[in-house]
DNA sequence: TTGCATACATACAAGAATGTATGTATATTA
DNA sequence: TAATATACATACATTCTTGTATGTATGCAA
């Protein structure tokens, strides 16, 4: 699925003749292509499996385009990772951060992440990245730089978590015995575990339909 | 490390003429060095870009002494699992389920997420395997059987700390409007992300120093 | 329109890893 | 003590994978 030609030269569909293509939005097009391929493979196979030779063949191309376009496996990896943490952190900030139809905070946390399972939920992209990042890839070499990244991403997250949870204790919706530091910490380890959780139930049968509730009784537990 | 010659036969300790053993005990050495040495090999290079004979190397034996004793690599992975996780589990039943000296219940399930921390603290073949399945091990082919015990085990876990919850209930700890499951599922995904953050954190700097704490945090948050 | 850079495909060389087959010396058992 | 199974070491064949080198047709710029 998704390897129909997209060519915009006159479709020949037959493939016997391998035509050279030059525009840049052609170019554009096989380097998304060999991006999802990549996706695709990584998800069933796993990263160090999957060998380029593979993913060339899943996007109709050569290794030769892979080669063109990323420096080697993991710099494509990288790429399509990159592809779903940008839209991530703009959720973020939209969600959490924005004070949005005046949700009070921690209707504003609650729905980050109710918002994040449903991104996970209906973008088959979204949640494949996610899968491999989480139990298909080994962080090691390269891969290391990721662990890095990640643990930048999470001080990021429990500082946005902090900041509305100090909104919250302004507003007096949460126990005073506590602090935004320690909630955005408690905050942040649960959802780990959560989108750990729904990540590792790939069949949807053990966890994934607790989710939703689980966070809404995570937030309940701290409202006063 | 740990490459010492482990012979009882009379130690010519040049391994010159690498003499054929055989008693029961020296194979069961062998087959613990092996499991050892692929620890050590598997959480600097990952599981997958280690091959056997690199671990057979690494336990001063040949490929033949691997495979005499294991199938595959992912036998000889699920091996060194068994040994981590079975004591594992042995520690949970008593810390959570067994009343030792009279803790009330809240105060069983702090110390069983803390004794499961100081065990990584202090044991470095528990860290490291630990390290090598959340962070170095890809959830694919045979491995997938091990992510489907890793969902029967925490279903055991939550059931563990539900039934404990259960008790805070009867003896008025906690609130009384959460029921003991959402109370043991979300701590099940705290402690499940406080791991996961706990092992990336590997040179220390970032999480583990707090890790402690914020269990007490996440028990306190739950006290009556 | 000529020429160069782009966007690939193809070809090549080399190493690495796996599984198995075979050799072999020593414990163990009968 | 002879026979057999054990506990490996060694050798071999094959497959996969990677990186790079090279070929080439086309778009684009001057």
């Amino acid at each position: 699925m998704g390897l129909l030609q997209l060519n915009s030269q006159p479709s020949t569909l037959s493939s016997t003749k391998p035509m050279a293509r030059k525009t840049k939005e052609d170019a554009e097009i096989t380097r998304q292509r060999i991006i999802d391929a990549a996706r695709e493979v990584f998800s069933t196979h796993g990263v160090s499996k999957t060998s380029l030779e593979k993913i060339a063949k899943h996007a109709n191309v050569t290794r030769g385009a892979v080669y063109w376009h990323f420096e080697n496996k993991a710099e494509l990896s990288f790429a399509m990772r990159e592809q779903v943490l940008l839209p991530l952190f703009d959720r973020m900030d939209e969600t959490l951060l924005v004070n949005n139809h005046n949700l009070d905070p921690l209707q504003r946390i609650e729905n980050f992440l109710l918002a994040t399972i449903n991104v996970l939920n209906h973008d088959p992209a979204t949640r494949q990245t996610y899968e491999i990042f989480m139990t298909k890839c080994e962080y090691v070499d390269e891969f290391s730089l990721v662990l890095e990244e990640i643990l930048d991403n999470c001080s990021d997250i429990v500082k946005k978590l902090e900041q509305t949870y100090e909104e919250a204790r302004q507003q007096n919706l949460v126990h005073l015995n506590h602090s935004p530091a320690d909630l955005a910490m408690d905050t942040h380890l649960f959802f780990s575990g959560l989108l750990h959780m729904w990540v590792k139930d790939s069949d949807g049968t053990r966890f994934r339909d607790r989710a939703k509730s689980m966070i809404q009784t995570h937030l309940s537990l701290r409202r006063k």
